[in-house]
DNA sequence: CTATGGCGTCCAGTTGACTGGAGAGTCAAG
DNA sequence: CTTGACTCTCCAGTCAACTGGACGCCATAG
């Protein structure tokens, strides 16, 4: 078992649409269906068909029987959705980036801005969460566990 | 204009279902109807209705007419709930405190506990945000706007 | 009487990123 | 031919805390 064993062999599933190459080329697949995408990059095939509705994922073509075929680089496109994720963007956001990559640019001067702007709001979220823990800091260092009843108030501690 | 022109004055709305009071004591409203109680704490009728589903907030009983009937300290209850929130607490934390709260019981006890653990929750989210800034920056550090492409990597600068 | 407005229930939609399942078609192995 | 794995589409549900709308009853002013 040293190798030809690949759990998902996916090559000679659909006549290749190609027309007029030279005999004895190499077997080029047109691409993997979703299970063998799945497998590979580690994602459940739901969240690849997902994908793909969003746009994110494009497959190249449908087979004959309506599957849809992957190429290669969609494992690279997963793999830098997924690290963008990591990075806290929204698939949207993300979907912006691949966009500019679509259409031949590099990504590199559209991320820059969107981490940025990421930077921007961690730094906003965690503000609010310090002033937050502040006030909740402040609460308890007063706590009485059991104060005495104060009128109708539900929680003395609060005033409330 | 001095006084007696309420927005919602909601008193003599339905007879009230008391028998043998001495006449001539003072008008004891049994309870407001669900506007005048959402025009007085300044919340939408709608979320009084949905807090009222959750058992947050319980309708003293219900009007002639079907009508939900609230007592006075709704009000107060409805002022807990609004500070918890924005101490960070859900709705069923809070309607945690106050089943303590009509158990009888203080719910200061219970309250020092879950505003505690609320601080350790929002001591990890800081964790993780800082975490994240801190990768987001090392990477913008060494940012560039226009590398060269580099194969086929979509983003050279997150080497994917 | 009507008209108006408050109130009732029930159902659906929002946000984001999926996830689950039904029911049917595809495809290769045995 | 059958079986089973794989795939398809479409629809619904998840989480939280609402929000919007339809449709109909209730109560009161004129």
């Amino acid at each position: 078992m040293a190798a030809a064993t690949p759990a998902h062999a996916d090559s000679r599933s659909d006549p290749t649409p190609r027309a007029g190459l030279p005999p004895g080329a190499a077997p080029v697949p047109v691409g993997m269906k979703i299970g063998a995408l799945a497998s590979r990059s580690g994602l459940p095939v739901k969240t690849l068909r997902y994908y793909e509705e969003l746009g994110l994922l494009p497959a190249v073509c449908r087979s004959s029987g309506g599957y849809r075929l992957f190429a290669e680089d969609s494992l690279r496109r997963l793999e830098f959705i997924r690290r963008l994720k990591t990075l806290g963007l929204s698939l949207e956001e993300i979907q912006g980036s691949l966009a500019v990559h679509d259409s031949g640019a590099l990504p590199c001067a559209d991320l820059e801005i969107q981490l940025g702007r990421q930077i921007e709001r961690i730094d906003g979220r965690i503000r609010e969460l310090r002033q937050l823990r502040k006030e909740l800091q402040g609460l308890l260092a007063g706590w009485q566990s059991n104060p005495a009843r104060d009128g109708e108030l539900i929680c003395p501690n609060l005033q409330v």
